[in-house]
DNA sequence: ACGTCCAAAACTAGCCCACG
DNA sequence: CGTGGGCTAGTTTTGGACGT
């Protein structure tokens, strides 16, 4: 039988706790942290893009690497194409911020901040794709964290029911020639997916009130290529021109775009924009 | 910078009904 | 009749977005 797990090295100084519990997003889901086995578990998108595997991502004691291991009763078959792995572990770099640019960008912080050093801050931790950091920064605005945490939820759950696997091939799993059908993995939407969908549906579903169009919009604009993510992204774009863009998207006020800016790695402006002091009070009041 | 708007949470008041 | 629980509707509070 073909291996399954999958390793990504990591510098000396990483440590997986200090890279998701940073941030209320790990609380956000699908993300699923367990502090006993300070494991972070959650659904990635395999290749294309449609059907999603849940993975479970470990740090073993004292070591340089992180064991990715697809959820058995999820994974429909033994082994990945490499495309898929390719795609996994980009997630989960992405996620976590394991790349010589954020090395580099901890290095700096670090510098700057000795304190933060010594308590292991710096890797800010985000989503699997910058459209989920977006729309969890809409889902903050406006109402407390419990809000914000159901309508992460209700997302998902809308993601399972109307677009889970839709599409594409159901896969089956369990060896031995069984006939089970592998039920659709519950994932963060896509913007192709919430496109499809109209605000009443979104709105029934999730409960999101002025946000439901603030998000379906972007996702529109997403799909129909006037809004391109992949340019926030891109080492092109400088900081000042990336802010400007975003706070011209409607219900984008000065509080989104800081924490997207957080997400995209700008963290100067961002944290004194956010008022982190309250982020807090209001995880802790949850 | 400031006032207004917005949506949800939290709070408050009023009502009904069962029970002793 | 008094009390307490459950429910509903209305009001206030909260914390960002937005327009001027």
């Amino acid at each position: 039988m073909a291996e399954t797990r999958m390793i990504v090295v990591v510098g000396e100084n990483f440590n997986l706790e200090n890279a998701v519990c940073n941030h209320g997003f790990f609380m956000m889901p699908p993300n699923l942290w367990m502090p006993n086995q300070k494991s972070l578990t959650r659904p990635l998108r395999l290749s294309n893009d449609t059907s999603s595997l849940t993975v479970s991502i470990t740090q073993p004691p004292s070591q340089q690497f992180l064991l990715i291991n697809p959820q058995q009763q999820h994974s429909p078959r033994s082994h990945f194409s490499y495309q898929d792995r390719q795609a996994i572990r980009a997630q989960v770099a992405r996620m976590l911020r394991i790349s010589a640019k954020d090395d580099m960008m901890v290095e700096e912080f670090h510098r700057i901040h000795p304190e933060a050093k010594k308590v292991g801050f710096a890797r800010i931790f985000r989503s699997p794709t910058l459209f989920e950091d977006i729309v969890k920064s809409v889902l903050l605005c406006n109402c407390t964290w419990g809000r914000s945490l159901e309508m992460a939820e209700a997302l998902c759950d809308l993601q399972q029911r109307h677009c889970g696997n839709k599409g594409s091939k159901r896969k089956r799993w369990g060896g031995g020639g069984s006939k089970t059908v592998a039920k659709p993995i519950r994932n963060f939407p896509t913007p192709k997916e919430i496109a499809c969908l109209d605000e009443e549906t979104l709105n029934r579903h999730c409960n999101l009130g002025y946000r439901a169009s603030i998000i379906l919009d972007l996702a529109r604009n997403i799909q129909n290529g006037s809004l391109n993510l992949a340019d926030f992204e891109s080492a092109t774009c400088d900081e000042s021109s990336i802010r400007q863009r975003l706070l011209k998207i409607k219900g984008f006020g000065p509080f989104t775009v800081a924490n997207i800016m957080m997400c995209l790695g700008f963290t100067k402006r961002s944290l004194s924009t956010l008022r982190l002091s309250n982020i807090w009070k209001r995880l802790i009041n949850y």
